[in-house]
RNA sequence: CGGGGUGUAGCGCAGCCUGGUAGCGCGCCUGGUUUGGGACCAGGAUGUCGUAGGUUCAAAUCCUAUCACCCCGACCA
């Protein structure tokens, strides 16, 4: 039986469809209703566009899309992906899958619902901190909702791979992840709930896990290439595996969370965290001076200090009060000062591989130990508070620092004298983030810094989750071995930000071709006025979509502005505009996205001019 | 966690200080006029003022609690 509604309906929705294969009953299934049909018109589409940004919205990317209708927020950095916004993720996630595939990795789906057991036999569900949703079952079972797959993957690895014969073998999935962040921000890019695509490899040997690992390193470049964005792969080595064991892939953004120190005379780029600061001179000679009292009322701040006493800000020494946890072997909390020089950060990572975990002491610590305040402490007649010092610090003389009483510091403080005793070597190390100018670790340059956003990570497990979960496999002389595991994940929904950050202007987004929801757009000005305008528009939307573009076709009832502006504000990179008065020169306007100047094209040639351009 | 801020129509906001029962812009609906860069005119719909309690003749407004969201967290800017 057939539904002559449905033909109807296609038929006023679809003016490229043929109702010839309709005809009989059995392919009512074919029936090329609505839902069936690739194209698009805005009428029937759903697109949700605002004037003004929600003030939820901090960052331009999440503010434009929320403008441009992508996502809409469910709840705390939980958000749903609206239609135009999915055909974005649609599109990142397709490059990646044929990439991946390409690259011979084999996908799978795992659950995002893991019961707790698995962490607890990798160590993790203790490891884990809140980050972690757990819950339980109506059977008081305890599961979470999977921030990642290693566990889950090391089970399936242990049942199902057995013999090296199998390997190596790469599994990866794209799935929705949960990671309960303290504070989820920028929308999709710090969000609670994202689509990651995470793989996982297993080899037989740690020859075999460099070659993938070297392949992925490759894949990953060739990925963020096709997606049209700027990026630049950073080494993240973490120093406990060695080697080339880790690298994040950052696309490059002023607003980036993530500050990456990179050497533009050679390939050297690594996350700020982890660059290393280079000392640039020695112990220095002895002082010149003599420690020196002097009032500074007001003044806490390394930059004001200077200022107010005429020194430049290299010349003092900034003290950071900390406090040591205790540690599992029994050690009390100790409280201490970290020395730097002033115009250098605190790298956190660094000062903890020193001196193990540690926080921030509070001002009544500082009052407890120093009898100070915050502003005015330093390490000269200090007493017996522990110090660790950067080693930038060790190289000054005759500098100022903060004089243990409130509204004064010392100038003219030296190292080695009875004021200020050296310390130990076991406390002198590199604490500080590089900054811009510095030399480059790898000696054949000069830093600079650029913002990045992190958007893919691989990483050498090696066995650390094999033994952990004894999953093995037989060699060739049938001894059972751990797994050479590795992994690399792909920020699928952070992308989308990333890609919307890096390129927009006062229009709205700026998609690269490659994740623009749609590719082209087809503006028609008097659709429903005027016959010519109606049936030029309609010929050429259904020639471009049998060229196999993704076109939409703005056949709503609005003024023509209003629809520049919707596809602007959506970053649809190709427009064209049909006009009653361009027909008449048998003409038709063009303009690229982030263009202000039309081209004209004949109305004849405009699909193959447009093919040339794409193609 | 600690500190600060904000919750009023779908979105952006005013009203709160000095209690008297809710308003503006955008959007939405109807009719008309318009139609190449976010139109105009006329009419219209929409809120348990985040939630719960309290004070009061009377609460968006004052008090208490609570929830949600946003921002900040070092001698960082």
């Amino acid at each position: 039986m057939i539904f002559p509604q449905f033909r109807e309906i296609c038929e006023q929705h679809c003016p490229n469809h043929s109702i010839g294969n309709a005809d009989t009953a059995s392919n009512l299934v074919e029936f090329p209703v609505k839902s069936n049909c690739s194209h698009m018109r805005a009428s029937t589409f759903f697109l949700s566009t605002l004037k003004e940004a929600p003030a939820e919205a901090e960052v331009v990317s999440h503010q434009l899309m929320l403008r441009a209708g992508l996502i809409k927020r469910l709840a705390g950095g939980i958000y749903t992906w609206m239609p135009m916004g999915l055909r974005v993720v649609r599109k990142v996630e397709a490059i990646v899958r044929e990439e991946m595939n390409r690259a011979g990795a084999v996908e799978l789906l795992m659950p995002s619902v893991q019961p707790a057991e698995l962490w607890q036999e990798s160590g993790r569900w203790q490891k884990y901190g809140p980050e972690l949703l757990r819950i339980k079952d109506r059977h008081d079972r305890a599961f979470c909702i999977g921030p990642t797959h290693e566990e889950v993957i090391t089970d399936v690895a242990r049942r199902d791979l057995r013999s090296y014969r199998q390997l190596p073998m790469h599994f990866y999935q794209i799935q929705t992840k949960f990671r309960d962040e303290i504070r989820p921000r920028f929308g999709v890019m710090r969000g609670r709930e994202f689509v990651m695509k995470d793989g996982y490899s297993f080899h037989a040997s740690y020859e075999d896990l460099q070659h993938e690992y070297m392949k992925m390193h490759e894949t990953y470049s060739r990925i963020f290439t096709r997606l049209g964005l700027r990026f630049r792969a950073v080494s993240a080595d973490t120093g406990s595996i060695g080697g080339t064991g880790s690298h994040e892939f950052h696309v490059l953004a002023e607003s980036g969370e993530d500050a990456i120190a990179y050497c533009p005379s050679s390939d050297y780029a690594a996350n700020i965290e982890l660059a290393e600061a280079i000392p640039t001179s020695d112990r220095p000679g002895p002082g010149k001076e003599t420690i020196t009292e002097r009032a500074t009322p007001g003044k806490t701040k390394c930059q004001e200090v200077a200022e107010y006493l005429g020194l430049p800000l290299q010349l003092l020494v900034k003290s950071i009060a900390i406090v040591r946890e205790s540690n599992d072997a029994g050690t009390s909390p100790e409280f201490a000062l970290v020395l730097l020089r002033g115009d250098h950060d605190l790298n956190e990572i660094k000062a903890s591989r020193v001196m193990g975990p540690f926080r921030f002491a509070s001002d009544e610590e500082i009052n407890t130990n120093m009898s100070c305040k915050p502003g005015y402490i330093g390490p000269a007649r200090a007493g017996a508070i522990p110090i660790f010092a950067d080693r930038s610090v060790m190289a000054m003389r005759d500098f100022a620092c903060g004089a243990n009483k409130v509204g004064f510091h010392f100038t003219g403080v030296n190292w080695g004298t009875g004021d200020l005793p050296d310390i130990s070597a076991d406390r002198i190390a590199d604490f500080r983030n590089v900054k811009s100018g510095d030399p480059s670790p790898d000696g054949r340059g000069i830093l600079e810094i650029v913002r990045g956003i992190e958007v893919g990570h691989i990483f050498q497990l090696r066995t650390q989750y094999s033994q952990m979960m004894k999953a093995t496999f037989l060699d060739k002389n049938g001894v059972a071995q751990p797994f050479e595991m590795g992994c690399y994940g792909i920020g699928i929904t952070r992308i989308v930000g990333a890609a919307i950050e890096q390129g927009h202007d006062d229009r709205g987004i700026v998609f690269p071709a490659a994740i623009a929801p749609f590719t082209i757009a087809l503006v028609p000005v008097g659709y429903h006025k005027s016959d010519a305008v109606r049936s030029a528009a309609d010929s050429m939307y259904r020639e471009l979509e049998q060229c196999g573009f993704d076109v939409i076709l703005d056949d709503r009832d609005e003024r023509p502005g209003v629809m520049f502006a919707d596809m602007e504000l959506l970053g649809i990179p190709h427009r064209i505009t049909i006009g009653e008065r361009g027909l008449k020169q048998q003409i038709v306007e063009y303009q690229s996205r982030p263009d202000r100047e039309p081209r004209h094209l004949p109305v004849q040639d405009a699909v193959g001019e447009l093919r040339s351009i794409l193609c």
